[in-house]
DNA sequence: CGCTAATCTAGAACAAGTTTCAGACTTGAT
DNA sequence: ATCAAGTCTGAAACTTGTTCTAGATTAGCG
């Protein structure tokens, strides 16, 4: 009955309806146009009918595929920690203790942001403005972050306190990006900051090696 | 020359020009008509023609007292913030240890913000929007928490660890109130990385009470 | 008091996110 | 090949933050 079956975009998560080839190209197209667009001017660059226009899309069909701006952004995000989870795969932390293979990661992560900070600010912006209505996408993202800190950790199976500690730790990764994009917090601060955070991973594992 | 002096708008910081008597009670009614707002409907519900026109006020003047939405929503942050620094001075916390004290005054200060949970959306929301324009505004919010935390701790002259450790708790109750409010988090969440993330200040602090 | 500069007001105008709609186009099934 | 249902397009409309303007008010000063 449908005709390009149903929509409802997602990463790696094709949860729902599988999409068309026209309507995966479509869905690249607009991401990518996102992605450029923020690396030039950041959240404000984003201008819903630029993308639109960029992307060969109508208006519309722009809104259909992501629901707001901010969805658009998130999943802009999701399908940028992808890129970064490969890469950081590839050369795993060297760090002795889980804390400084934390830290390490954290840091290689923020150096890479660096590089964009616009696009940079145009994803955390809309992680941290994203309302009810984007919790699935924003716990998605969560989760992506999560992986790839207990993947520098080393572990197996994460003990109840450690995945507080992780918790924590994503929440000061988040604060201390904002704080840094916005200006208040240099880039020696964030390092300070991520450091001291990771501290709480040899606190809740006491089989670290030391 | 002028007339009512000049404007710029501050609560505890009446830095630059001081205001009229009516220049105050415009920004009295505007920061109330604020905060009554957002108790309602939270961040979308404080529109700025609404809150013009609430607080008896011309939208043109309105900008001419808070230059944004966020300008606005984070001054009526830091109103609250002066509201809850006396309250909390009143009873101190009783905990032990500095971490537990910090702990307990945070979790007071987050049962005092669930008893206005949409206006706490207002104001975290654009404290973490803000953009650089809002940067003084945003710190000067900041400088307040770290009082709060620092009065909390009991110290006389923090180590710059503990300086650390006190930004870091920071970042953590900013972002773990935005996945609270964005009903990413329970109640319980919260408490747990509050409690968590304060163990930082007794590693930080060898001669901690014990 | 009378002046002058600054402030305030009412309201229009503009910008960008979001919604809506009619019509053209695709798709999968018959 | 044809049809029904779902999609896409282009364009207009609507909402809310922000800016602008002309004229009325106000404050402080000589």
């Amino acid at each position: 009955m449908p005709a390009e079956s149903k929509v409802e975009a997602r990463s790696v998560r094709p949860s729902s309806p599988p999409l068309t080839e026209r309507q995966e190209a479509r869905r690249r197209r607009i991401l990518h146009a996102s992605a450029q667009l923020a690396s030039r001017g950041g959240f404000d660059a984003v201008q819903m009918r630029e993308v639109a226009e960029s992307s060969q899309v109508a208006l519309g069909t722009l809104y259909r595929y992501f629901p707001s701006k901010v969805h658009l952004l998130v999943a802009t995000m999701q399908d940028q920690l992808e890129h970064m989870h490969g890469t950081l795969r590839k050369k795993p932390p060297q760090g002795e203790t889980a804390a400084e293979r934390v830290a390490e990661t954290l840091m290689r992560a923020f150096r890479a942001l660096q590089r964009e900070p616009h696009l940079a600010d145009a994803m955390v912006r809309a992680l941290t403005f994203a309302d009810r209505s984007v919790s699935p996408e924003v716990d998605q993202v969560s989760r992506q972050t999560t992986v790839i800190i207990l993947d520098a950790m080393g572990l197996e199976d994460p003990s109840p306190e450690q995945l507080s500690a992780v918790r924590v730790i994503e929440h000061t990764w988040h604060s201390a990006l904002i704080t840094w994009l916005s200006g208040r917090a240099s880039i020696a601060q964030v390092k300070i900051d991520i450091e001291t955070v990771c501290r709480l991973i040899d606190l809740t594992d006491p089989g670290a090696s030391r």
